[in-house]
DNA sequence: GTACGTTTCCTATAGGCTTTAGGCAAATCC
DNA sequence: GGATTTGCCTAAAGCCTATAGGAAACGTAC
């Protein structure tokens, strides 16, 4: 019998295409192995199991869209680099579903996705350094940053926004005008009153 | 053989209990049979099967937090519901991550989860009245004060604040701050440069 | 109180996914 | 070309979902 050519790269790939087509859920090592057109065993060799799998998932879909939106903030400061960061976030969310989900994905402190994580912490601080902050605030600011980006998309594609006009691209632009808004204008923003 | 007094509200009610305790995803219909010292086909006459389960979950848990939330804001208007709104839905997903899990399941839209997702955006509406926005800027500030309430719950239970200070509390208060300073200010918040 | 019908919960069964153990063949290395 | 490593396999066990059909408990009528 001819060999299939596995690795645990070539695996993990197939599943993350899977997942954009079917959901992640759906994604079993079965379903993998079905399209692999190789037995279930066989991805053992590969991949530890379905954690496993998963953790190889998160990590790839983290490394990726980080790789996009530094790509997309390089260069822009301020609201260009605002706009170009979240917008590289929902972008990836809506064209790979899966992959978006796989970043949710709960890993062990000591797996390669935690790297992959501090990476997005990382990029969201680079852009916050075109709004002047002091370093307490920009701690705040990321966590805002943070929330809002992964709320947003995390709603739209849940469907959330599909029943009410209008469609979700114009509230896009209004959050982030106000986001910049807020960033701009931090101190006065979170003074009470 | 003694009856065990199956419902369908005891076998959900289980299963949330159970999800708060365990995870969504660990909590199966084996799982709650176990709990409730029953055999799992015995569970078929209360719930259909394992989506059943979960949208019975998603709607209860819908409808709890919006009890929640609704007595929050009730009697509240302006910086002071906003507040009591969002705290409403930050405590309950720290109180209840299981049910908290459950309101993002996808469900079908007929399922009586869609109704109570319908409070929650009633809900929101009401907290905005207490800032003069019209009707347009209404609806992107829903989806905004949604996206960063959603947002940084999720983020903060799944760890993602554990690893840097300060402590979430404060970078919670400051996000308020934020919001309610971006609503106030909505039109100029809004209008870029 | 007993007989009847309904509801509740059961056993039995089948199929899918995960995981481990152990075997044969293909690739690789001297 | 023979030995070794590696890759993929079959086999089997365990857990989860789901359906079919049976027996015991409950409510009701007489």
């Amino acid at each position: 019998m001819p060999r299939a050519g596995l690795t645990g790269e070539v695996v993990v790939r197939a599943a993350a295409d899977l997942a954009d087509e079917i959901g992640l859920a759906a994604t079993t090592l079965s379903s993998v192995a079905r399209v692999l057109g190789v037995r279930v065993a066989s991805l053992y060799s590969h991949v530890d199991g379905s954690t496993g799998l998963r953790e190889g998932m998160a990590t790839l879909a983290l490394d990726e869209l980080a790789d996009r939106v530094g790509g997309a903030i390089a260069g822009r400061s301020g609201r260009d680099a605002l706009e170009a960061f979240a917008t590289a976030y929902r972008d990836y969310a809506r064209a790979h579903p899966g992959r978006n989900e796989a970043t949710r994905v709960r890993v062990g402190p000591d797996s390669p996705a935690v790297a992959a994580g501090r990476r997005h912490a990382d990029l969201t601080r680079a852009v916050l350094r075109g709004y002047d902050l002091d370093e307490a605030d920009a701690v705040h600011a990321t966590r805002l940053l943070g929330s809002v980006v992964h709320g947003y998309t995390d709603l739209e594609l849940s469907g959330s926004f599909a029943h009410s006009a209008p469609p979700p691209e114009e509230s896009w632009a209004r959050v982030l005008d106000a986001l910049d808004h807020t960033l701009r204008s931090w101190a006065a923003a979170t003074t009470p009153r």
